[in-house]
DNA sequence: CAATAGCCCTGGTGGC
DNA sequence: TGCCACCAGGGCTATT
C-alpha cells in the first residue's frame, strides 16, 4: 500500500514527466471513484487543460492545471498513478485514463477500487476532508519536535494510533507506523502521554528518519506497490518488524510478535521496544 | 475527545 | 483439486 515515501516517489516520477503535458482525452472507466465534482463537471474542468507543478501533502497527490484547478489523487490501498507511453500494454485494472496530447497516457490503476479523485477548483479545497484537517508532516518546517511533544503529551490514545491518525501528522500508515516504533523502542500500546521526554525526542528523530529511509530505497514494495513508472521499491528489503510475525528480531534474535490496536494490526519486538 | 465497529473493495491464502 | 471463509487496511461515518 502506498505511504507517504510511497507517494512523494511517485510525485517525483511524474515531475519529470507530466508538466506542460496537456490533457487531450479522457476515459472514465469506473466513475465512481471521482469523488467531486460530478462526472461530467469533473471530465470538463480538465480537458484541454495543462499540468503544471505536482504536488503531494500528506498521502495526497496534488496534480496542478494551467486552468487553476487541481487533480488530487488518494491511492489509498492499491491506487497506482503510471505514465505510460503510447503503445505500452494497458493496466488490466486502469480505471481512469487521461490521454496526452503528446501521445503519452496518466493512468490511474486500482485494483481494490478504493482510491478517491478530485477536481478543485480555488476556494474548495474543504472538499476534501482529510487535506483541510492534516497535520504537519515529517521533513517538513512546521514539524517541530515542540510540536510533537505539546501533541502527545496532551494525547491519551495508544501511540500507534496517534502515529495513524492524520490530523497529528499527515503522513504514513501501518508499515511505517510500526517501523519507526521499533526504531524508537517504544511498545505501540503506549499511551501518548506516558512517553518521557528523552522517548518523545527519540520517536522525533524516528519518525523522520523512518520516511526518509522510505524515500530513499523508493518506497516499500510487498505487493501492489508501483512507482509512476510501474518499477518497485526497494525498502522491503530493510523492514524490522512490518509483515515479520513470528520470525527473528534482527536486532536482538527474539521473536517479532502481532497484535492488534484500534482495528489494524502492530508488529513489534517485546524485548527491543518497551 | 477516544475507542470501536462497520463500510467500501478484490485478490491471495489457508483450511477442509 | 475445488470451494469458501477470511484477511489485508485508509478514511470515513455512526455509536457508545
Amino acid at each position: 500500500m502506498p505511504e507517504m515515501p510511497e507517494v512523494e516517489i511517485i510525485r517525483r516520477g511524474l515531475e519529470k514527466r507530466l508538466p506542460r503535458q496537456k490533457i487531450a482525452a479522457i476515459e472514465i472507466l469506473l466513475g465512481r471513484l471521482i469523488q467531486w465534482p460530478d462526472k461530467a463537471t469533473f471530465r470538463a474542468r480538465l480537458m484541454g487543460a495543462s499540468f503544471e507543478k505536482i504536488r503531494r501533502r500528506g498521502k495526497y497527490l496534488l496534480l496542478a492545471l494551467d486552468s487553476g484547478c487541481t487533480l488530487v489523487v488518494h491511492l489509498r490501498m492499491t491506487g497506482r498513478l503510471c505514465y505510460t507511453e503510447a503503445g505500452q500494454t494497458r493496466d488490466p485494472y486502469a480505471r481512469i485514463l487521461f490521454h496526452l496530447e503528446g501521445g503519452g497516457t496518466l493512468v490511474y490503476a486500482d485494483t481494490r477500487t478504493l482510491g478517491t479523485l478530485y477536481v478543485l477548483r480555488k476556494g474548495e479545497e474543504g472538499r476534501v476532508a482529510g487535506l483541510a484537517s492534516m497535520g504537519p508532516e515529517p521533513l517538513s518546517a512546521a514539524f517541530t519536535l515542540e510540536y510533537l511533544s505539546k501533541k502527545l503529551q496532551a494525547s491519551r490514545c495508544k501511540i500507534k494510533s496517534f502515529l495513524l491518525n492524520q490530523k497529528y501528522i499527515g503522513c504514513w500508515a501501518n508499515i511505517y507506523a510500526d517501523e519507526c516504533l521499533f526504531l524508537a523502542g517504544i511498545l505501540p500500546e503506549r499511551i501518548g502521554g506516558s512517553l518521557t521526554p528523552p522517548e518523545i525526542a527519540r520517536l522525533y528523530d524516528c519518525i523522520n528518519r523512518a520516511v526518509g529511509d522510505g524515500i530513499r530505497d523508493g518506497g516499500t514494495t510487498l505487493r501492489d506497490y508501483r512507482d509512476s513508472s510501474g518499477g518497485k521499491g526497494r525498502h522491503q528489503k530493510h523492514l524490522f518488524v512490518y509483515g515479520r510475525t513470528g520470525k527473528t528480531c534482527r536486532q536482538c534474535g527474539g521473536e517479532i510478535l502481532r497484535t492488534k490496536i484500534g482495528g489494524r494490526s502492530a508488529h513489534y519486538c517485546p524485548v527491543c521496544q518497551r
